[in-house]
DNA sequence: CTGTTAGCGCATTCAG
DNA sequence: CTGAATGCGCTAACAG
């Protein structure tokens, strides 16, 4: 009794494989796969058998084996630089939104602000064969824009606008947009303007060059009341922020954050000391989030339709893939709202 | 001149391949495989003639090849119900920042919290063949309990405590904390303790219960304030409960939101309306974001670690997946914390 | 409508 | 230390 049969030649997973199921329904592997993709492609009575032996045996197909045929993962990565900023939440949902539906699934990752790792990550990603990819912001380094473009998948660069993308390109100008609502305190009587801005990254640093712009176009002093630090965003910094300038220059009579979360710091440090707002200080935001138009007093800030956005970004992608045309430079636009505290 | 090369029987994805590796460099194939996961066991000779063609051809692993040989595909699956809620921003953080380290990848979903999409969800995702996966709650549906079970892969169910996990389990008694917070209104002497609550999903029932068993357990009425939606959590949606609350019972002198959200947004509104907090009404809500140590007045609620929740539900993964000892049932505990606003 | 053949790109045998 | 053969699970192409 020599074995005849392999010791163990077969590495296989134990998982159940198509042709377990052609095995039980008594058909071929191929008819198998044709049931299961196109239905109408084979007889009611041999379905209603493979179906039947889908479920008891528990058959699940396996993705690696289709995308190695086809090339094709269905899956897009989707590069952000911090996974707790709401900004990005936003974005989020609305690409994951735009996806789902056309089956499409989403490998997350976070940059953490740095455009290093998010080198390192592109070339993880790419090894995943994703169909598509979403990247925040305009400022990748130059091998990774590089890689991207030889490798010939749709990219969409998203949250910004700028020159010179790599494909497609979903945002807004920040420097106007920061420009913008430096120009509403002006209007607004105010010649004493501050900026506080945490993080400084690279869309923040544009909305700085806006409002000193602004300041300069109107003939205001546009060096003097700025204060920035490199820590992360939070309603302790904005808090922080605001009194370490404030203190120094009392005759400030509007801010302008660098987001909302420095805003709303601001204001619940205000109400604190007996600052009011907007009476002694008037308080501006960026991006309007929910508690922009829930605090007390309501914030003025820069609405951007970030939902859209990531809509947008992803229905791009999905029509590039399709071959549909699209747009490959989307300004999603901003608008100033005017609230109580300016 | 017959066509002895074959029209196009090669259904290649024209990417660059091992072979093209090894052709340019002039070994074979299983070499170059060879040299980049143990380089140990090549010549430097060699090793380095196989790095070069590498970066000149640009060459990408391909993940889905590797997957198929391997049956591993360093893929975590991770299903939440929310992605804009920062309760689950903080839980992500913490499961990406452990996960990448390691090597693993993340596809995330978002099942809205309905447990039918959940179930199609997680179907969707064995297909891909993650290594592990990670769910919220412990509310999932019998049939995709057992499709788990039987699947063999490790699963984490995170954020809260049950009876009957189906792996790991990683979170917190929503019971106990709802219960808790609800003495510690008492204890300040509060005896007509509302509770508003949006959402009221599984997790918000539970907070709930335990508020009505604190209650009852010290004789107090358990019912009669209560102010329910099935809306989705706002800062809005705890302004509107709060009003309607008190409207209808104005001898109640503290209320128990069930999050931070509500709360903060109830706050807001008792400012505008001039309702003295904590003096004619207390306030308490639940998670501790930040907004609660930085709100006017700062909020009392209850804290629990979500990012090391999150670092220990992918810890536990990855120990299990390296076959290392790990406890299937972690309680993280929680805190309450007092504020001005109790 | 169904089956046969072959190959996607890689890594695990087992030899040399 | 290196190479040849083979198969992971699935589907496109081409019969029948």
């Amino acid at each position: 009794m020599d074995t005849e049969y392999p010791k163990n030649p077969r590495r296989s997973s134990g998982r159940v494989t198509l042709a377990d199921v052609a095995t039980l329904a008594g058909v071929s592997p191929i008819t198998v796969s044709r049931a299961l993709k196109r239905p109408d492609m084979v007889t009611d009575k041999l379905r209603q058998k493979i179906d039947k032996a889908v479920k008891t045996l528990g058959y699940i197909p396996n993705q690696a084996a289709r995308s190695l045929v086809s090339s094709e993962t269905k899956i897009i990565s989707v590069l952000f630089p911090s996974l707790s900023n709401s900004v990005f939440s936003s974005l989020l949902d609305g690409i994951y939104n735009t996806l789902t539906p056309a089956g499409y699934k989403m490998l997350l990752t976070n940059t953490h602000y740095s455009s290093v790792q998010e080198e390192e990550l592109i070339e993880t990603m790419l090894e995943q064969n994703p169909d598509g990819m979403i990247l925040t912001g305009i400022d990748q380094s130059d091998s990774a824009r590089q890689r991207l473009m030889n490798i010939g998948i749709p990219v969409v660069q998203v949250m910004e606008l700028g020159d010179n993308p790599i494909d497609i390109n979903v945002g807004i100008s920040q420097f106007d947009a920061g420009y913008a609502m430096t120009e509403h305190l002006i209007q607004k009587g105010h010649r004493h303007i501050g900026f506080i801005g945490a993080r400084m990254d690279n869309r923040t640093q544009r909305r700085l060059q806006g409002y000193r712009q602004a300041l300069i176009d109107h003939s205001l002093p546009s060096e003097d009341y700025i204060s920035t630090s490199f820590a992360h965003t939070s309603f302790q910094a904005g808090a922080e922020l605001m009194v370490k300038l404030v203190s120094e220059h009392n005759q400030i009579d509007a801010l302008f954050c660098s987001n909302d979360d420095l805003a709303a710091g601001a204001i619940f440090e205000c109400q604190r000391r007996g600052i009011k707002v907007p009476q002694q200080l008037a308080i501006a935001g960026f991006n309007d989030l929910e508690i922009a138009s829930a605090i007390s007093p309501r914030l003025t800030s820069v609405a951007i339709p970030r939902f859209e956005m990531g809509q947008k970004a992803a229905q791009c992608l999905l029509d590039r893939l399709q071959d549909k045309p699209c747009p490959t430079h989307i300004d999603v636009g901003f608008k100033i709202v005017p609230r109580e505290s300016s």
